[in-house]
DNA sequence: TTAATAAGTGTACATCGTACATTAACATTC
DNA sequence: GAATGTTAATGTACGATGTACACTTATTAA
């Protein structure tokens, strides 16, 4: 930021019109994925509290005055949800006039994508649950949070294509079985196994471990790890991972 | 929406507590990208007002409390500029705590394209100046506006690439030479021209008209034009546009 | 031992990207 | 009006990549 000609904020106080322009309230709402080797799921809250009392949702609150949209989100799904320390993606704003019925709330979305074993949701402050919903059973929603979760499920789509960001819903550990089939199921298509396998081998972005699957009524798989570090090297060199 | 419970605004006053977490302003502000032939250029406005009076910036201002984003954002750019009826995409929200000088104030940035030849930008309001600048001559801006800048760089860089919106930025008509170079200006590299010409052509997006340059010292090339509703039809059918 | 199951490999063919050479159509110059 | 310069437009050969599908391998259960 380039140096600050010399103002204060008192200065505002003494236009009075200015005032009603800083009549705003700032939410923070974040759509949180998780996989569990079967089915793709959202983490919503039931609302114990007006408006929308009872119904689903997706967590979030309002912004505190003196607290940034990330250390906000951070906070709100901590307190409803127990979950600390997700990795945040910024979505999109919404913010027309009528969709919170309290007053005018513009909400900053995020997505959080994350891997379902390692958390343990919990609800707390005033939200009365928090579970895991498979996104083909989603139903009504409170305020406009459908449409926000059909916003980030349609990014979700298109970056898990171009951004190795599917390994973020995946245990440290898989079978590229596993990978293949997270990605049919975030993606509703079939891929060939033999040229799955290739395409992604042929990225060079996943350390092959010597272990395999145990107990297994068939040929175990070998086991992965995703390397972020090499997806750093070769992003630099002009790679771009595309599925 | 689902049914709203039955909740009037007025329940919100009861609460005085509330009533701090109303106390943000929002802002829209919106980077215009234009294409002469030649630069890939923006639009900016020197503020004619405190803070940051004599800056360069990019045009945007404060939302009024019943209006709607989009709504903000052209009647802004329509008082800073002249401009009308732009095409609109939403980037990204800016909220830092400390991001403006007299308030809480989050921004919704956008980002525009056009066609630099249909539009005649005039400053007015509290804008002293409104000129296109060559994106490599930026300098110094407004609060965060430079960070605003590169993130609305970098996304074009990203979409031009994934989705036909260079079109936006060049006249109705245009040579396939036009197109390329736009391409290599836009993304600092180089194409082959007998393959770029291929590629395009190939993506079947593109009508060719019965026009040709006039008064070039050389073999005049053909005119094309954009077709969008190819492109909507091919899209259904899971094309997509990749360059 | 055999059957069932999914892992993992190999191959042939089509499609696409890349580099580069060739021909075509205009204006300008002599 | 022929030669020249310049960019448009097309063609081709070769390597890389994508696609479909057959085959082999390692494990458990019967």
């Amino acid at each position: 930021m380039p140096a600050l000609p010399d103002y204060s904020p008192v200065e505002t106080l003494n236009h009075p019109e200015i005032g009603e322009y800083f009549s705003f309230g700032i939410s923070v709402d974040c759509v949180v994925f998780g996989y569990d080797g079967k089915d793709v799921k959202v983490l919503l809250i039931e609302r114990g509290t007006d408006p929308y009392r009872g119904f689903q949702a997706i967590p979030g609150d309002l912004v505190h005055p003196r607290e940034d949209a990330v250390t906000a989100t951070q906070r709100v799904l901590r307190d409803l949800t127990g979950l600390t320390d997700v990795y945040l993606e910024q979505l999109q704003t919404f913010a027309s006039v009528n969709r919170h019925p309290l007053g005018r709330v513009a909400t900053i979305a995020y997505y959080s994508l994350l891997k379902i074993g390692d958390y343990n949701p919990r609800p707390s402050s005033w939200a009365t649950a928090a579970q895991w919903t498979r996104i083909q059973d989603l139903g009504d929603m409170a305020f406009d949070h459908k449409e926000i979760f059909n916003a980030a499920l349609e990014r979700l789509q298109t970056k898990v294509r171009q951004k190795p960001i599917g390994f973020e819903l995946l245990p440290e550990e898989f079978t590229l079985a596993d990978l293949q089939h997270l990605y049919e199921t975030l993606l509703n298509t079939e891929f060939d196994k033999a040229n799955f396998r290739k395409k992604i081998l042929a990225m060079d972005l996943l350390i092959a471990l010597d272990k395999t699957q145990k107990a297994v009524r068939h040929r175990p798989a070998r086991l992965y790890r995703f390397d972020p570090a090499r997806y750093e090297a070769l992003s630099k060199r002009g790679f771009h991972f595309e599925l």
